[in-house]
DNA sequence: GTCTATAGGCGGATAGAC
DNA sequence: GTCTATCCGCCTATAGAC
C-alpha cells in the first residue's frame, strides 16, 4: 500500500507495462467505461502520469489497439513465413484442400495470442465501435489488414479467408464469454469447445481455471 | 427541449421504449460506459424513473441482453418453423449440403435482426463479459440456447453447428465496425462484403449509408 | 406514472513540486 | 520520470412531491 514515488524506469519499458495494464482494463470495462485511475492503478503508477504519457485516453486506447494489431500481424507474418520455408504449398496455389495446414497454424496462433485476455477484449471491444470516426478508423484498417494478409501471402480465396476470419471471430466469441469454464459441466458447451479447439484443448482449458 | 412532464404511457409499453433505448446507448457505450441519464433522454424520460422502473443499472442491462436473445429464438424458431412447414429436409436427416437452405434461411433472419445495431452491439457486449458472474452467465445461457437450438430443432451436426454460428460471429463484427461502409471504396472491404451477404447486399448496404 | 432535488462519490485533465 | 493536489463536471441511487 506503500503511496511511494515508483521505481524510476525507462520510458519504453514503462509505456509497454502501462498498455499491457490498459489492454487489460479497456478489455473489462470498455472504452467509455474504463477510467485512467483504473488503468494508473493496475500499472502501479499515479492516474496523471498516464494521461501525461499518453496525452489522452482516447490516445491511449488508440495505441492500446495498435499494439494488439501489431502483436497480431507479426505473429500472422512469422507463422507464414515459417509454413513457406517448410515448404508450403508447393510452389504455385494450390488444389483444395492445400491450405488445411496454414489454416491450423494460423488459427494456433491466434489462440497464443488471445490467451491474453487484455488483447482478446480490446479487439472484441474496437469491432464495436465503428461509429466512433477514429477508433472505428483504425480497428476498420486493422481488420482489413488481417483479410489482405492472408489473401495476398496465404493464397486464400475469398471464401477461404472468409471461413478463417469467421472461425477467428467465433474463437473471440467463445473464450470472452468464458465458456471453456464450462467444459465437462453442459453437453453442448463441451461439444462446441471440442469442435472448435481440438489441437488446443488442453491449453484453453487451462486459462479457463486459472487467470481473470 | 420542454422539460414537461412525458406523456403518461402504460407501463408495458414504456418499458419497452426504455429497452429499445437502453440497448443503443449500452451498446454504444458499453454495461460500464453507459449512463442511466443518456438511457433516459435517448428514451425522452427522467433519469431516476429509468432506476425507478428497473431496480438497477445491472438489472436493465440483464433485460436489454434477455430481451435480444429472446428476439433472436424466436426469430431463429419462426423460420425453423417455416422451413419444417415447407417440406425440409424430406423426413430423416438429410445427407451433406441438405442443410444449405435452412443456413441460408436462418443466416437471413439473423442478419434482419442485428440491423437494429442496438441488438447487435448489446450482444456484443455482452459476449466479452464471461467474467461477470451475471451477465456473463445469462450471456452464456443463451449462446449455448441458440447452439442447441440448431443441433436439436435443425439437426445440423456440430461442425455445421460451429461453422454457422462462426458465420454469425464474423457478421457481427463487419457490421459492428461499419465494414459496409466502406464497400466500394476499398477492394478488400468490398471483396469480403461480397463474399459475406450475398443475397442480403443490398439491405445491409442501405443501413451502412443510413442510421447511426 | 412521472418528475425535481439532491446526496455522496468518481471522472479526466491541468498545475506545479520534487 | 513521477508524484500530490485540485478543479469542475458527471454518475447512481434515494427521497419525496404531484
Amino acid at each position: 500500500m506503500s503511496s511511494a514515488i515508483s521505481e524510476r524506469i525507462p520510458s519504453a519499458e514503462r509505456r509497454e507495462q502501462i498498455l499491457g495494464a490498459a489492454s487489460l482494463v479497456f478489455g473489462e470495462r470498455g472504452y467509455f467505461g474504463a477510467t485512467t485511475d483504473q488503468i494508473a492503478k493496475a500499472a502501479g503508477i499515479s492516474q496523471p502520469y498516464v494521461v501525461r504519457m499518453f496525452g489522452s485516453k482516447e490516445n491511449l486506447f488508440v495505441e492500446v489497439l495498435q499494439r494488439a494489431l501489431d502483436k497480431l500481424m507479426t505473429s500472422f507474418q512469422d507463422t507464414i513465413d515459417g509454413w513457406k520455408a517448410d515448404g508450403s504449398p508447393a510452389g504455385e496455389n494450390g488444389a483444395v484442400g492445400e491450405h488445411h495446414e496454414i489454416g491450423r497454424r494460423l488459427g494456433l496462433a491466434y489462440v497464443n495470442l488471445i490467451e491474453d485476455r487484455g488483447i482478446l477484449l480490446s479487439l472484441m471491444q474496437a469491432f464495436g465501435m465503428g461509429n466512433d470516426a477514429v477508433i472505428g478508423g483504425r480497428a476498420r484498417e486493422g481488420f482489413l489488414a488481417i483479410y489482405k494478409m492472408v489473401r495476398d501471402q496465404v493464397g486464400f480465396s475469398p471464401d477461404e479467408a472468409r471461413t478463417f476470419l469467421a472461425e477467428g471471430m467465433l474463437l473471440n466469441t467463445l473464450l470472452g464469454l468464458k465458456l471453456p469454464a464450462e467444459y465437462g459441466k453442459d453437453a453442448c458447451a463441451t461439444e462446441i469447445i471440442e469442435s472448435t479447439f481440438r489441437t488446443k484443448l488442453q491449453l484453453v482449458l487451462d486459462v479457463a481455471g486459472g487467470n481473470a
